[in-house]
DNA sequence: CCCCCAGGTTAATGACCGTTAACTCCTGCC
DNA sequence: GGCAGGAGTTAACGGTCATTAACCTGGGGG
């Protein structure tokens, strides 16, 4: 019943997890329709039709990426900004863990949002569900940390500012080429890429709560 | 030798232009390899094959748009900065400029940085290449504008602050949904979020000018 | 008046690709 | 020792799709 037994060559990864690595890889490299599936199948050692003992089909391996990924930036969003105590602080968390999983897993993140409309309707909709939950928690921590922003007429303005953010943040894997070859491939090490990037996220939300310029 | 003389049925689009449109339109909302030609003949009143009387493939379409939009940044971009008088007109004037293509053409906007991997190699090394020179373009401009990021060991800080906020300005037709059915989709008519976005990417360029925080 | 050709048409071609079928093999359990 | 089933394999099927071929047409210039 447990079948844990043959260890699949590789680390201690389990095959589908292997399989996820190597698809999400390959799907950031050369897009959802552009990779075929003996090509997953040999980054993972076995060929083609062999997938479908792991996955109900190429659709199944997108739709596992992306909610996924979905799920555990949600999941964690909440638990860093729950445990965190002032408003601002919460919001530094999220940051922090939303900079982080850019950095540590550019291929996920450049799916995310890339990918999105090759979903079938079902899944597409678990998905986007997902999204606006994880979008509507930075709102209102945004809000908080915040007071302009917390006005009723300026709620549009924060949910526009917290996408734009977004933007910013996943823009890095989307900037340093398709896939990560070797990390600090701009002339940033990772550390100073991540603190780049949250401040520039902070001074972002900083001038979102001004009245504005012309 | 003009050939001028019939109207397309459409507007004042000539059928070559016509078809850049609805492939664009079509290219962003189910991507590159997400549409048949048979489609994007249809949606110009001619069908299937007839395209290739004005293209010689579809590779060719995207990399007519591809390079079109490239260009037109970089071109604006130059025109924009160099007609600005302080470093700090030149750079709102570039921030202006991006901000209004951004809203104003989402569909390029959004191939521009979704579809470069689907071109032929040197297509997609002369999309780059002008690419790479908007971005420096930006870095000058930045630097200059921001006197601690001049600095010559700063110079990389700059560059991915320029990335990034590419990103951030890049995001708002990702964010809106593929294509633009009706503008405004979000709560913010469009003079306010072209407000919003140009004071959120000040921000974080004045964010990355200072020393950064933990 | 005729010809030419820009701009269409439909049918055919050839490649590719996701998925299924049918079969094999190894391993752990009874 | 035999057997059950998880994990692979190769071969075949069906559909899609970009591109080419072959053919048509209408209108303007020689």
């Amino acid at each position: 019943m447990d079948g844990m037994s043959n260890a699949p060559a590789a680390p201690g990864l389990t095959r589908r997890d292997q399989i996820r690595k190597e698809a999400a890889r390959l799907f950031a490299a050369r897009g959802f329709l552009g990779v075929g599936v003996d090509e997953i199948g040999k980054a993972v050692g076995i060929s083609g039709p062999g997938l479908y003992r792991h996955f109900a089909g190429k659709d199944a391996m997108l739709a596992d990426l992306l909610v996924g990924i979905s799920e555990r930036l949600l999941e964690e969003g909440r638990r860093r900004a729950g445990d965190a105590g002032r408003p601002a602080e919460a919001l530094d968390a999220l940051i922090r863990g939303h900079v982080d999983f850019a950095l540590d897993d550019p291929d996920l993140i450049t799916l995310h949002d890339r990918e999105l409309l090759h979903l079938k309707e079902d899944d597409r909709r678990r998905v986007r569900r997902l999204q606006r939950k994880y979008v509507e928690l930075w709102v209102e921590v945004v809000r908080e940390a915040y007071p302009p922003l917390a006005a009723p007429e300026a709620e549009p303005r924060a949910r526009a500012a917290v996408h734009a953010v977004f933007g910013l943040l996943n823009s890095t894997p989307h900037s340093a080429g398709a896939s990560q070859a070797q990390p600090e491939r701009s002339g940033l090490p990772r550390d100073g890429m991540a603190a780049l990037l949250r401040s520039l996220a902070r001074g972002a939300f900083s001038s979102a709560a001004e009245p504005s310029g012309a």
